[in-house]
DNA sequence: GGTAACGGGAACGCAA
DNA sequence: CTTGCGTTCCCGTTAC
């Protein structure tokens, strides 16, 4: 699964939604119940191979064991333009390729739930160079760990994930969680920590208040609202600036994960 | 009254 | 060993 995780939710450059998100948790999270009907990754034997340029290349095939009927019943209503349907084929293969040495980050380290996250040491496309986690409150000494408010940050960048987390205010960072899906945003955000147990909201909401003492994130007083310090913004929008894209995500065929 | 969301203390784990 | 950050548990409060 480490390419899969190593795209990281944010690098997931085509057409991803909730399904996908599931999908992601389901097959990360032990306890998450499985849904019999949902897609299915072929994760047992992902092709993974080296490139000979110290790139990694792996893909997953899915498919949709009975079409899309029954996704509905746990489909939100369809609010954002993130809710697509899903790809008008069954199957199709996704692919994701990453530099060498994905296991060199301290941040891959966790093994238990085999459930971690993409190298902080992202790569630009086509180089080796090694992109530096976008910290800009980070104390001191270069600290390596991924914080929350980054993910939330890229969350919020990503279009697909608008039924999760969205900009209400995107020019002051004011942000507000789905009231329905903030408990899957949480658990991307406890697999992405490769967290033992299952992130709650009420977890990452306490991670939160506590941000709200060094002041890089503060909460309004609206439900599921919370706001970016401007200069913890900044820093974010600048170093977003810098980073590009990351990972490079194929998807060959028209059709999408969704 | 019930539920969801919020707030905070405290202990703990982990990485730098 | 220390420090910083995040996680986890738990309980109380507030708002709808």
């Amino acid at each position: 699964m480490q390419c899969f995780q190593n795209c990281g939710p944010w690098d997931w450059g085509s057409e991803v939604d909730l399904d996908v998100i599931e999908e992601y948790l389901q097959e990360n999270l032990g306890e998450v119940q499985p849904d019999p009907e949902a897609h299915c990754w072929n994760e047992e034997a992902p092709n993974s191979t080296e490139s000979g340029s110290g790139q990694f290349i792996c893909e997953w095939q899915y498919w949709s064991p009975s079409g899309s009927e029954g996704e509905s019943s746990h489909h939100p209503p369809l609010q954002q333009s993130a809710w697509l349907n899903p790809s008008s084929t069954d199957h199709g293969y996704y692919q994701c390729i990453y530099n060498a040495s994905p296991s060199t980050d301290s941040d891959c380290q966790s093994t238990s739930s085999g459930c971690t996250d993409y190298p902080s040491s992202q790569t630009t496309e086509g180089t080796n160079e090694a992109v530096s986690e976008i910290r800009p409150h980070a104390p001191g000494k270069g600290r390596k760990r991924n914080r929350l408010f980054h993910f939330l940050y890229e969350m919020l960048q990503d279009p697909k994930m608008r039924s999760c987390i969205w900009w209400l205010q995107a020019g002051d960072g004011t942000f507000q969680f789905s009231s329905e899906h903030k408990e899957r945003l949480a658990q991307m955000w406890g697999c992405h920590k490769g967290n033992r147990k299952t992130m709650t909201y009420q977890k990452m909401a306490r991670a939160l208040r506590n941000y709200a003492r060094s002041g890089e994130i503060c909460k309004v007083k609206r439900k599921l609202t919370y706001r970016f310090n401007l200069g913890t913004l900044r820093g974010l929008r600048g170093d977003a600036e810098h980073s590009g894209h990351v990972s490079t995500v194929l998807l060959p065929s028209s059709n999408t994960m969704c």
